[in-house]
DNA sequence: CAGGAAGTCTAGCGGCGCTAGAATCGACAC
DNA sequence: GTGTCGATTCTAGCGCCGCTAGACTTCCTG
């Protein structure tokens, strides 16, 4: 049994490899340069042993997001819990959030705007993922009134993932982040 | 002269056609479906006429683009004209908005989410997104109070956009869009 | 130490964006 | 009418992509 067991855990010693390698790849040049030849270059086995991990290139994007949900999520939390009162908290919140996306454009892009084939409002959604919309949640709670909350929060992510899409491409002004992002945060804290 | 000016006018056609091949296939197959063979076989030349035209892929999608900023801009300046006051303005004008992005995802994709070799912040935008953005800010400007008037665009803008990403890649409940598309107008009107 | 399963690799398929150079077309001079 | 020559268009192919069949190697087991 012990065999096995050390074959088990090289496995997925090796299945952590490829993501680390994936996210490196993405973060450093970009996700056009994360092909499977590349990758399977970086890790230093043949293209065939990825597909004996994963379905597909998507599947790979995906466990990378599933990572990053757990850096967003962990990111998120802190920023609340420094937070003296509701006001600050939404705000430190979303500046949080709007500095990951900025930090991290790559991890953001698998997350948010890429890979498609994970659950996401739904209770089979990564536990990180769900997580982290908690926690966008807790933030708007003690400012939501009688709106419902769930759809609050959802209307909340939507208007700061808009704000860090649009200006990441070129099509907002990149000067007035900031302001455009108070200016959200604020419609959501009367 | 007469000669020229009967070529230069086919040459127009032609590109007229490659622009309306893209988003015909675009819209019913998706851009996946839209690569240079496919394209040249659809416009019945080859490959390479398209590079005649369009510097490459790239440049033929931004092309599409901007006959969707037109298309936008209409469709925006039609609901801001039918409404009775600033804020059902507003809310024609998110609702129309939103309706475009469902109805005619390709289009949007390409506008906003994929060509990005566009100038759009700046002078230089394309006259038809000006206008299309002119159209969102003259529906906030009557509830712009003591907020800069292009900022405050520029986040309402980020919110529908993020709303209508979001829900059509699964990652918001798609059956509490209009109750989040409400909730957002409704913090943009007070 | 032989047999065989498990693991890994080599090689290649079909398709992509893009382009060099051959082939064809068509306006003009004679 | 016909030959010339520039403009136009096509054929063919490069290097890359995601992905996979089947050969080969490795190493546990009896």
């Amino acid at each position: 049994m012990s065999i096995q067991a050390r074959r088990e855990r090289e496995r997925a010693e090796r299945e952590r490899l490829i993501i680390t390698a994936a996210r490196e790849l993405a973060e450093s040049e970009g996700w056009d340069a994360v092909t499977t030849r590349r990758l399977a270059d970086e890790i230093e086995y043949s293209q065939p042993v990825l597909y004996s991990h994963f379905k597909g290139k998507d599947a790979i994007m995906a466990a990378v997001a599933v990572e990053g949900f757990a850096d967003i999520a962990a990111g998120l939390r802190a920023a609340r819990a420094s937070a003296a009162g509701p006001r600050q908290a939404l705000t430190a919140v979303g500046t949080a959030y709007a500095a990951f996306a900025e930090e991290r454009p790559a991890l953001y892009d698998a997350m948010f705007t890429r890979a498609v084939d994970l659950p996401f409002a739904s209770p089979e959604a990564p536990p990180a993922l769900r997580e982290a919309f908690g926690e966008l949640r807790e933030a708007v709670r003690p400012l939501a009134r009688d709106d419902d909350l769930e759809t609050l929060t959802e209307t909340l992510w939507s208007g700061l993932h808009g704000l860090v899409t649009l200006t990441r491409s070129g099509r907002l002004r990149r000067e007035a982040q900031e302001r455009r992002l108070a200016l959200l945060l604020d419609r959501f804290s009367r």
